[in-house]
RNA sequence: GAGGGUAUAGCUCAGUUGGUUAGAGCGCUUGCUUGACAUGCAAGAGGUCGGUGGUUCGAGUCCACUUAUCCUCACCA
């Protein structure tokens, strides 16, 4: 008895049962198997804090599609998943959940910090997880990582040492980015720059020898009691005869040196610049340079220090505007120019960031950058779309040293211990006991953590099991694609190919495929602040994971942004609904009997040309899929079974489905086969409806999951049927058109009399003229005189249908010069091709041959409207 | 300041190594309770592919310039 399935699909009553029994089947597990060909993807780790957003919706339904290929392909494959812990993120939210209930982290303590966070973790960091899974995420679920377990710990202390053992990681004192509100250093990636409102402040600062006075502008004021020096560029004539002379800062009155260097640009400004070594990175290198002192004046949150005098204590804001207010009032302030400019603010919290000295680690980036770009330049990893090597480029080339080193607790503490004793510095595997130097017990460990990207730049190899000698790091390590998109190159992509260079000797993947941002329907970033983000949860939820992926897939190319919009999911659900319904009809005809789909032998011509068709289908998806270009693939699997599946192959197996006997179980075992082969070229795309229709089906195996895919096979290719299914169609779409220009309902069949060289194919199509073009009998000829009829000229054939009083003659005689005259002008395009020598010597031969053909089609087909225009009179 | 993206139908976007008449979805118009599906079927209107010039037998596709728009990085006394 055939199965019934529910009139329009309903994902609810499917995806998680699906999922649930992929589960059971274990069908996600690697086997980590030698003999077999591996493919990886490693997952880029979500922040435990995160829920499933629109970006991580099209990441990991691309990663998923290109993972279910390959796993039906036979490749031993391997998605590995995790999370990451996300140092600035969950701390700030922990410290958030800590304030509403009235306490300081540092009333906690350390320990008690990382208890409550270990809990939030425990709590809140699988939130992510199940969201994938709503998704339809094959992820080997039980190699999950987390960048913060033990074995990431490991391989975190592991490079540290490596580096540190290298002279590749130093402490020192630096200018960094400080942020006031998260009270830690960030690196320069992790700034975003907001353009505000500022100006330039010109202030006289007086000579000490009553001289007169030079003048220098700043946008902050407020760093003026950190000034050491003023400079001016050494060839600078106006200045040369200042250069070691001392000016007096006015108000603060502390006397500072001019000192000459080619920072100060002669044609900027007045030529002269105030430096504060402490809190910019430009004067700190002209400190270095000059020997400037460098002065602090600023605390970790956001007031000046004592070093600040008199405005000791305020806000930095306070601060500006006193200093402005007593400069005016001494006379010092000469005049001010309201400008904008670009302020780097911190990219968790946006408070803007205090450039300020101060002692942290560092990962010196040059020697790391070289070899990082050699492996890009030499191919052996490849960007998809390939412009992004450029983006890559540019940003290594230009790198700074990394600052690695942040004041917060949540994260893997620095593996450094000071020795209260001698004062060095002992970095270490294991936690030490003693001084490394001088053997004293009195050492500390160093309070701060590591750049949350510190961990998951060791991602594709320390999931594996680095630095231990793994099989599954022997087999699946180089892995073979990541997937991310174009915002997080700098932040991941970049440190783990250098920090895979630097420790593994070898690249972390072969491919980097890159995508573009989800934004809204207007085109913007969907934010929190907009309110403008959508659920990707409410949309699996009311339109099911299927559509949801879709939608995604559909029209991604690599590396572009993509807009999203309800209408968009409406119609990949209306498309889920075409093959269930497609899948039900199907079914009704079944009874039950029959056994897994086999390649049919095909003798209809309609048979061979869905055959050939999909034949075709599996070379070209494959090939696509090959070259990343998931969006087209998905685009000609949705082409070819809506529109020539079943608008059209269905339609006609109807005929012989209705007649019964053997015509019908011919025609049945191309539906199932094709049906259910082309449910595993779309199943990577969407998954739950391609398993649900493909086990009430007749099928062998346990899931479409680890079905084969299908291969591109050469006794399915006949051309030739391919053509005289195309003669027919056009008969048929021409007769339509004609048909509804003239308003006849399909109800009223008609004579259709046929004139041409194609005898036999009509012979054959005779049914699909009755059914599928309101035909009655239909008469096939070399030529008719049927007076009054309608006469509609096809490039192979010349079809009449007499309609009595319902042709108007008047029209026809219009339609059919118009008709004659766009032919006879497309003629005249392609003579013109054929009578040019060039297109004939220097264009391929197939290509002329199709402008002959061409050629030939038009002559016939203006000639078939002369004769028709003629017995109209 | 440097680098890059995008510009194709009313809207959102595809268009693969240059090759017949440039495609889809949505929207629009017309007709259809055709026994899988109105989340459907059939038919249709709608585009000088941002502009100029070039390469080529042939350009939406390659090159140069240009306009508009977006992004990234850097700088900003």
């Amino acid at each position: 008895m055939a199965k019934e399935l529910a009139k329009q699909y309903d994902p609810k009553q499917v995806e998680d049962r699906i999922y649930q029994s992929w589960i059971e089947g274990d069908y996600f597990h690697a086997p980590c198997d030698p003999e077999r060909k591996p493919y990886t993807i490693v997952i880029p780790p979500p922040n435990i804090t995160g829920q499933l957003h629109m970006g991580h919706a099209l990441d990991n339904t691309l990663q998923d599609i290109l993972i279910r290929w390959r796993r039906m392909q036979g490749y031993d494959t391997l998605w590995l998943p995790g999370t990451d812990h996300a140092s600035i993120a969950t701390e700030a939210k922990i410290v958030d959940a800590l304030r509403a209930e009235g306490i300081q982290k540092e009333d906690l303590g350390r320990e008690g910090f990382l208890k409550r966070a270990w809990e939030w973790r425990a709590q809140y960091g699988g939130r992510i997880v199940e969201q994938l899974k709503k998704l339809g995420s094959s992820c080997d679920w039980a190699r999950e990582r987390f960048t913060l377990d033990e074995g990431c710990s490991k391989a975190v202390r592991e490079v540290f040492n490596n580096l540190y053992e290298k002279g590749l990681i130093y402490r020192g004192e630096r200018i960094i980015n400080w942020c006031p509100h998260c009270k830690t250093s960030i690196s320069d990636i992790e700034m975003e720059y907001e353009e505000k409102d500022g100006a330039f402040w010109h202030m006289a600062y007086p000579f000490t020898d009553g001289s007169g006075a030079i003048i220098v502008a700043t946008t902050r004021p407020e760093t003026i009691p950190g000034d050491t020096g003023v400079a001016v560029h050494p060839d600078d004539e106006r200045y040369k005869d200042l250069i070691g002379k001392t000016v007096r800062i006015p108000v603060i009155g502390r006397e500072i040196p001019i000192v000459a260097d080619s920072y100060a640009k002669m044609d900027k400004g007045t030529g002269a610049v105030k430096i504060t070594p402490a809190h910019d990175p430009n004067d700190f290198e002209v400190g270095l340079r000059c020997n400037l002192p460098i002065l602090n004046v600023m605390t970790d949150d956001g007031y000046m220090n004592e070093k600040a005098g008199k405005y000791a204590g305020m806000t930095l804001a306070e601060c500006r505007k006193a200093i402005v207010a007593d400069f005016e009032a001494a006379g010092a302030l000469v005049k001010i120019e309201p400008t904008k400019h670009e302020v780097g603010t911190c990219y968790r919290c946006h408070t803007s960031v205090e450039p300020r000295v101060s002692e942290q680690w560092f990962v010196k980036m040059q020697p790391l950058a070289e070899p990082a770009i050699k492996v890009v330049r030499e191919g052996k990893t490849k960007f998809i779309p390939e412009r992004f090597d450029k983006t890559y480029y540019n940003w290594m080339e230009n790198i700074r040293d990394w600052c690695i080193s942040r004041q917060l607790w949540w994260g893997h503490r620095i593996p450094a211990w000071y020795c209260a004793d001698c004062g060095k510095i002992t970095v270490s595997r294991e936690d030490p006991t003693h001084c490394a130097h001088c053997g004293s017990a009195n050492i500390e460990q160093d309070p701060d953590t590591l750049d949350t990207w510190f961990s998951s730049a060791l991602w594709p190899f320390s999931t594996l099991g680095w630095p231990d000698k793994t099989p599954e790091l022997a087999h699946y390590y180089p892995t073979s694609t990541l997937v991310t998109g174009y915002d997080i190159i700098f932040f991941w992509v970049a440190r783990m190919i250098f920090s895979a260079c630097e420790q593994m000797g070898e690249v972390p993947f072969d491919t980097v495929f890159i995508h573009g941002i989800v934004r809204d329907e207007l085109g913007r970033k969907m934010s929190k602040s907009l309110g403008n983000g959508i659920d990707p949860l409410l949309v699996i939820d009311k339109y099911g994971a299927d559509a949801l992926r879709l939608t995604l897939a559909t029209g991604n190319s690599p590396g572009n942004d993509m807009r999203f919009s309800e209408k968009k999911v409406e119609a990949s659900r209306n498309f889920a609904n075409k093959i269930w319904n497609a899948a039900r009809f199907i079914l009704m005809n079944l009874d039950g009997s029959e056994g897994a789909p086999a390649v049919p032998q095909a003798e209809a011509l309609e048979d061979k040309w869905v055959l050939s068709l999909f034949n075709k289908l599996v070379k070209e998806v494959t090939d696509n899929l090959e070259k990343f270009e998931l969006g087209i693939a998905v685009a000609k699997l949705y082409d070819f079974i809506w529109d020539i599946f079943c608008d059209w192959y269905i339609e006609l197996a109807k005929i012989r489905l209705q007649q019964g006997g053997a015509p019908a179980a011919q025609a049945k075992s191309v539906l199932v086969y094709v049906l259910s082969e082309t449910l595993k070229l779309l199943h990577p795309f969407m998954p739950f409806i391609t398993e649900e229709i493909w086990q009430t089906l007749p099928h062998e195996g346990d899931t479409i999951m680890l079905s084969p895919w299908p291969q591109y096979n050469e006794a399915l290719c006949f051309d030739e049927d391919e053509k005289h299914m195309d003669i027919i169609m056009e008969a048929i779409r021409a007769i339509r058109n004609r048909r509804a220009e003239m308003n006849v309902p399909p109800s009223r069949k008609a004579h259709v009399y046929i004139a041409t060289e194609y005898k036999d194919v009509f012979r054959t199509a005779t049914v699909f003229l009755q059914r599928l073009a309101s035909a009655a009998d239909v008469e096939i000829g070399d030529s008719f005189e049927i007076p009054g009829a309608v006469s509609i000229v096809t490039a192979h054939a010349k079809v009449y249908i007499p309609m009595g009083d319902l042709v108007d003659f008047e029209a026809e005689r219009k339609r059919l010069s118009k008709e004659k005259e766009g032919a006879e002008k497309k003629l005249a395009g392609i003579c013109a091709k054929l009578n040019n020598p060039g297109f004939l010597s220097k264009a391929p031969e197939a290509v002329v041959n199709v402008q002959r053909e061409e050629e030939k089609k038009l002559r016939e087909k203006i000639k078939m409207i002369e004769e028709s225009l003629a017995a109209l009179g």
